[in-house]
DNA sequence: ATGACGATTTACT
DNA sequence: GTAAATCGTCATA
């Protein structure tokens, strides 16, 4: 894709200042923004945000970080805003958030699903490499979830801790100069693969693009 | 050392 | 709708 592909809008990293603010206004904020995958073999993978979840931290009974629970594992929760948060989970997923908030405050946004827009091809290899799917993958199931969009971007626990505010970062996060989305565009609802959160597994902390197909189920 | 669990995905009834 | 796949992580001992 070229530059300044009609496909593609216009975009310029993010900086740091972006992600440090409270998590549910970064879920918002991030819709409509690039995921950019930087390969090592040079290749360009990307798509645009289009699901997120906010996770308020030490009072979220769902968040890793309940209760100041502090370990190896959620460390990135704890960095600085524009971190990347790779955990891995259910013996074989990963899943991707970004830290909010300032240093020491571990709250985070993880991005549930893209619009694939950069690599496709490269997108369906990798998460047929994975998988064991007998069916044809749709590309609207090819980043239509937390972990789907982890294997099809080629994003592990490798990446976790990964500035994305860095210039030339494996991982980073673009805005479309054109600002963030009117809230008529967001649809607004639970979150999703919450257990015994009781009443925070209500909340409305999770976010999409309204009317995008390329969102995870269930549909907002 | 052990056991229970999980911010999921897939296939199948 | 239900269930299996699969293992790092964490709490308990």
């Amino acid at each position: 894709t070229m530059p300044n592909s009609p496909a593609v809008p216009s975009l310029q990293p993010c900086p740091r200042r972006f992600f440090a603010t409270d998590s549910v206004s970064l879920a918002r904020t991030l819709l409509g923004c690039v995921l950019v995958r930087q390969l090592e073999s040079g290749e360009r993978l990307s798509g645009m945000i289009v699901e997120t979840e906010a996770y308020l931290g030490i009072i979220d009974k769902a968040s890793h970080t309940f209760g100041s629970r502090r370990t190896p594992r959620n460390e990135s929760m704890w960095a600085q805003a524009g971190t990347a948060y790779v955990y891995f989970t259910y013996g074989m997923h990963h899943c991707m958030n970004v830290s909010a908030g300032h240093k020491g405050e571990p709250i985070a946004v993880l991005i549930r699903a893209l619009e694939p827009l950069e690599g496709l091809e490269t997108m369906r290899r990798l998460r047929l490499a994975g998988g064991r799917r007998k069916t044809p993958l749709p590309d609207r199931e090819l980043c239509a979830g937390p972990a789907r969009l982890c294997q099809a971007l080629a994003i592990d626990r490798s990446l976790d801790g990964l500035d994305l505010t860095a210039r030339g970062a494996l991982l980073c996060i673009e805005q479309r100069k054109s600002g963030c989305l009117a809230d008529e565009d967001i649809a607004i609802g639970p979150r999703v693969g919450i257990r015994s959160a009781a009443e925070w597994a209500d909340k409305p902390f999770r976010f999409a693009v309204a009317n995008n197909l390329h969102t995870s189920r269930p549909r907002l």
